[in-house]
RNA sequence: GCGGACGUGGCGAAAUCGGUAUACGCAAAGCACUUAAAAUGCUUCGGUCAAUAACCUUGCGGGUUCAAGUCCCGCCGUCCGCACCA
């Protein structure tokens, strides 16, 4: 009889409508089994499902599927992160309307990801843009700014002088706006803050208890609070005969222990000094200007060299009354940072040396290396940060680094100038506030009222949500809710005067920062929800490209809601797995216009690669490799393989090869393979099926012992690798168990009712094992055996510890390290008689040739080492 | 520049605590079945070699060890993060 071959387009949809109808993947919040929450990030509805989305959903649908059949109470949600630029964009493009975009949007990935079986709860699906999640969004807002977490401060932004807007750093292209090409500036705005910085040192502790999340994101996330222990030092300025309201600069230092190399002080252009002197002396104005000039990104950017002009300020060196140093105004130094003004010691900080010899400031080195001499220790190009001990350094002589540090700051702790200590120790975090305000439509709505006798007016929560007005126009530039006069004219909630609503909204990082609390109850008030009950989410599965901002924004979120009342927990994220990117190759015509792969063919001539337009046949550039993104077209849209293959094709393809934290370039040669062995299970499984309805007759054989041991071993192996995420390992466990069981298909007559036992059991463990990865495959096969249960909802099989283990086993010998052959011996053996064994092998008698080993090292279970 | 990760067949990769290097898959080649193709099954597949013997082999050079892909030192290369953080 042919078997006819296995369908996924049919079956795949047969298992998708009866696992809806069943409703098991719907969570209840009231259920006495152990609760788990495993979570993949939410994707941004851009059009529709690729590559990357389908491994990160797969990852995530595994661990939901295997920790639902252990017996945990999962819930494993979706939803959207609806807010943000392109949408505007698409606006602007095809004149549809943003809202209209993205649930176009959002209803195509929502199918799309239907098709691919994931065991997702459908029912809590939300959107950020929903009113009712940025209503909720807007009562957080105002809790936090109630407590004080949030703040507004003049902030330096790129402004677009064109497309009156504000510009993120990656929206300025050599100092220009992308889409303008207009020279961009630096402006000062008032802008809305969240206080995040309060958090610093409790972010950066927190890192430490997070075990389940990677070394690398923990390190990333050290690196980017940048905690670091240092002194404020107060110079008293000198007499110059220029007149400041200045008497002193403070400077920020985390080497005091240099301030015998001290050659200048630098102050920032933004420092109130420098603002003071610009206003006297054109020169400083034209710097400042100049250094204003094409945006924030641009100044950090030109690292090439750093500037500066004199202030015509001395300072006086605070160990010594007669020693004066220049103040320079320099664009180098960052006034958010520290106190924006810094000593410069050119001999031990590469910057300072840069600008030193740049002015003709001196290098005077006072860290000599342990063993260096001071004539030939000179610097010139390179400055020298490490450690080692003082000299030309006066009382500081002799001492290392880290004593003459403590020195100094004992000496200027306990050293009183007008007043008060020449200086005090602080801890300085890199971390700055978090600017959220976006002069943009697309994004929730900052509940503010401006009043121009009340000032500053939050909205009353009675009075929210603040509704997105839909009737807007993108006919020109700028936000469009700042020229909606009807919208942003409200009267005052305080006094009753005509007020003005801010036109802000809010960054789309917020609606990240707590959408996973949401999931929890999404059509109950937030503040009458138990979200503690499903907190801290148990695996967090996403790409290592949110490694620092989203998961550190979600983390000070946690904290905030927590001083609001809404939790009592502060880490969002038990476990967290961050997984590779897709990439791909991309295209670039002569034009400079991206194509996508569907668009090209690429031919192989003499080892050269050359891709080419399937339309005109003109040669298309190959540029390198990068992660799939709609702006590059280098995206791989899932449906088109989904059509071919089906879904569990897909997800035993992504799954399959590489380990899933580590990047992978999109190919498809492979794809067959995996189809391949869907096809062969579900072939085994027929005629599995067929002959276990056969007559009995004949008796048990020695295989099927093998085959239990076989299967009990593989589903160990399973079930750690599952445990561990190496999903790699589990489908190369699977490959090698369906191979074995074709053979004893093959070679065995199963006609014996114990037998028959076994290979049922076998059968029960492999559709149990690939059902988190295969999840139609196994219902199906699962049916055609008899089984009365969903896969779905059926428990995760149980192995036999005593099977998985061998009582003799095959020990490696080596001779001095080289394998020469196998013992076969029990595996309890003791070493006296593993080593009586081993002399008494044939090949290592002949080897010895009557020689006695000098050395038998014998590691039980492992291996044997005769040393000659 | 600073911080981190990595380097294993033609390719994706495996090797858990220092203990049989190359599991599993892809690609390739051969055979069987077939009128033929597809599908399927079987075999080979790191290198040198006539060889199933022997030797070599985890980017390169050293070292520690009975034993090194794994640990240490020094290079070379690739990737990622931060980028004037005083």
């Amino acid at each position: 009889m042919a078997i006819k071959r296995y369908n996924p387009n049919f079956v795949e949809k047969k298992w998708q409508s009866i696992w809806e109808q069943s409703g098991i993947f719907q969570t209840k919040n009231d259920d006495s089994r152990r609760k788990y929450y495993v979570l993949e990030m939410f994707p941004y509805p851009s059009g529709r499902i690729h590559m990357g989305h389908v491994r990160n959903y797969s990852m995530g649908d595994v661990v939901a599927r295997f920790k639902r059949a252990c017996g945990f109470n999962v819930l494993h949600p979706m939803g959207w992160d609806a807010f943000g630029l392109p949408a505007e964009n698409a606006a602007l493009r095809n004149k549809l309307h943003p809202k209209e975009w993205t649930y176009r949007n959002i209803s195509i990935m929502r199918e799309q990801l239907k098709s691919l079986g994931f065991s997702l709860d459908w029912s809590r699906e939300f959107a950020t843009c929903d009113v009712d999640y940025y209503h909720h969004q807007q009562l957080l807002f105002l809790d936090m700014y109630e407590k004080g977490l949030i703040f507004r401060k003049k902030s330096k932004v790129n402004w677009d002088p064109v497309e009156q807007t504000v510009l993120a750093n990656e929206q300025v292209i050599d100092g220009c706006g992308w889409r303008s090409g207009a020279q961009v500036e630096r402006r000062e705005l008032t802008q809305w803050f969240f206080r995040i910085s309060d958090y610093s040192e409790d972010l950066l502790r927190g890192l430490d208890r997070l075990d389940q999340w990677p070394d690398k994101v923990r390190l990333m996330q050290r690196n980017w609070i940048g905690k670091s222990d240092g002194l404020f030092v107060r110079w008293q300025l000198a007499d110059t005969g220029l007149s400041v309201t200045f008497r002193e600069i403070e400077v920020y230092t985390t080497r005091p222990d240099t301030i015998f190399g001290a050659a200048f002080i630098a102050i920032a252009v933004d420092h109130p000094l420098a603002k003071e002197l610009a206003r006297k002396d054109k020169v400083i104005e034209d710097f400042i200007e100049e250094c204003n000039r094409g945006g924030i990104s641009a100044i950090i950017l030109e690292k090439s060299e750093p500037k500066g002009v004199k202030s015509g300020l001395f300072v006086i060196h605070p160990f010594n009354e007669s020693w004066r140093l220049p103040v320079y105004i320099a664009n180098f130094v960052l006034m958010e940072y520290g106190s924006g003004a810094i000593f410069g010691c050119p001999a031990h900080n590469q910057y300072d040396l840069d600008f030193s010899n740049k002015y003709g400031l001196p290098v005077n080195p006072v860290v000599l290396p342990t063993g260096a001499s001071p004539s030939d220790f000179l610097i010139r190009n390179t400055a020298y940060v490490k450690d080692g001990f003082l000299v030309n350094s006066f009382f500081l002589n002799g001492l290392t680094v880290k004593e003459a540090c403590s020195e100094v700051r004992n000496r200027l702790e306990n050293k009183i100038v007008e007043g008060r200590p020449q200086a005090r120790r602080s801890i300085q975090f890199r971390l700055r506030d978090w600017s959220i305000s976006r002069q943009r439509y697309w994004g929730c709505p900052i509940p503010i009222i401006f009043c121009k006798h009340c000032g500053v007016v939050p909205v009353p929560k009675s009075d929210l949500p603040v509704i997105l007005p839909d009737d807007v126009t993108f006919d020109r530039p700028g936000n469009p809710l700042f020229f909606h006069e009807e919208w942003k004219g409200v009267q005052c909630p305080n006094c009753g005067d005509s007020a003005c609503r801010e036109t802000d909204t809010m960054d789309t990082f917020v609606d990240s920062s707590w959408y996973y609390a949401r999931f929890v109850a999404p059509f109950e008030n937030l503040k009458d929800v138990s979200i503690d009950h499903w907190l801290p989410i148990d695996q967090y599965i996403g790409g290592v490209e949110h490694a620092i901002l989203h998961l550190l924004y979600a983390r000070f979120f946690m904290r905030a809601m927590k001083k609001t009342g809404y939790t009592s927990l502060e880490e969002p994220f038990k476990g967290l797995l961050t997984q590779g990117m897709v990439m791909h190759e991309t295209y670039r015509t002569s034009d400079g216009l991206w194509v996508s792969p569907l668009e090209i063919s690429i031919q192989e001539r003499n080892g050269n690669r050359c891709a080419r337009l399937l339309s005109n046949g003109d040669i298309v550039e190959i540029r390198p490799v990068e992660k799939m993104s709609k702006s590059k077209r280098n995206v791989v849209d899932s449906s088109r393989i989904l059509a071919s293959y089906g879904a569990d094709t897909i997800r035993w393809f992504m799954l399959s090869d590489s380990p899933p934290e580590r990047d992978i370039i999109w190919s498809e040669s492979g794809i067959e393979g995996a189809h391949r062995f869907v096809q062969r299970i579900w072939r085994l499984v027929i005629r599995a099926a067929d002959v276990l309805r056969g007559p009995l007759s004949g008796s048990k054989t020695g295989a099927a012992d093998d085959l239990a041991k076989l299967s009990h071993r593989t589903l160990k192996a399973v079930t750690d690798d599952i445990e561990k995420f190496a999903f790699n390992r589990v489908i190369a466990h699977l490959y090698n168990f369906v191979s074995t069981l074709s053979h004893f298909f093959h070679n065995e007559k199963l006609c014996d009712q114990e037998m028959r036992g076994v290979v049922r059991e076998s059968l029960d463990f492999l559709i149990a094992m690939i059902a988190p990865i295969m999840p139609h495959l196994a219902e199906e096969c699962n049916e055609i055996l008899g089984g009365e249960q969903l896969i779905a909802s059926s428990p995760w099989p149980v192995f036999d510890i005593a099977l998985t283990i061998d009582d003799t086993m095959r020990m490696p010998v080596q001779i001095n390290g080289k394998k020469c052959g196998d013992l076969v011996i029990s595996r309890n053996a003791d070493k006296s008689k593993i080593e009586r064994a081993v002399l008494s092998l044939d090949f290592l008698i002949s080897r010895l040739n009557g020689r006695i080993p000098k050395r038998i090292i014998i590691v039980p279970q492992r291996i044997i080492n005769v040393v000659l």
